[in-house]
DNA sequence: ATTTTTACTTACTTTTAGTAACTAATGGCT
DNA sequence: AGCCATTAGTTACTAAAAGTAAGTAAAAAT
């Protein structure tokens, strides 16, 4: 009776964000949002591409992943690695050797975070290659 | 024959990323992603309560945003609006009136985009109040 | 003794985020 | 007429973050 398939998508929209303000209240009344602050770890300019080549790849050196993604300076690989350990995305395993030895790989959390990031993006790339009006 | 779930999953994940290297790989070659930028362009520190606010009330106004989003300045709200609405996330609607009425609201691109973000966010709520170790 | 390799630091510059105060245009009040 | 309120911003500034280029440690190989 007059409700259209858009305004049923609206309601759904609705009701999951209601749902989200609710279990983020608890972290939003002490100031901090999570959902944000991991996908904003998440989406800088380069996060994405050590997941995804660790997704990729599995395991790689420092060095091999500076060489896969281009442009990347040392500095701000070793900022991006530090904020995905950080938030549990990757792991870090240190080799005692000489010259040092340090592998990344992606966490189980990492994975599953990464293979719904890659959904998003191919999603996203969907609508992109045939924009919105 | 010894091959795991995790395996499985990360062969998966591996696919999943294969396709979507060579989906971008166009947007690269010029270097670009437009899949980071739009990410990057919503999950700043204002963007998703912008979109979350407009999906949960259709329709709000400069003003009531501001108040509906704790601690955001005129000028960070003034950003946030102008790069949602160059990505196509959000509708801006002028009335010719004085003192001036701005309507914001998701389009219908946005409210997708949205509820995928919602959905992320969901989950990744889930997983963030059981840690992974 | 010098060079090579690896995984970073350090010191610096540039860009972006964020704040506080101001503005245009009109209606209503005194 | 003069003054205040309202709305949706802007302007000029400061703080923080991103990014660059050069340097470092430690041992093994030449």
């Amino acid at each position: 009776m007059g409700v259209t398939i858009a305004d049923n998508q609206s309601v759904a929209l609705k009701e999951k964000i209601k749902k989200y303000f609710w279990k983020t209240k608890p972290f939003m009344d002490v100031g901090c949002c999570p959902t944000k602050d991991v996908l904003a770890a998440t989406t800088d300019k380069w996060s994405m591409f050590v997941l995804f080549n660790l997704g990729y790849s599995n395991t790689l050196r420092f060095n091999q992943l500076k060489e896969k993604i281009n442009g990347i300076s040392a500095r701000m690989l070793t900022v991006t690695l530090k904020k995905l350990e950080s938030n549990g995305l990757i792991e870090r395993k240190v080799f005692a050797e000489v010259p040092p030895r340090v592998e990344y790989s992606l966490t189980e959390f990492g994975a599953q975070f990464s293979e719904r990031l890659v959904d998003f993006g191919d999603w996203f790339l969907d609508q992109y290659q045939t924009p919105p009006t």
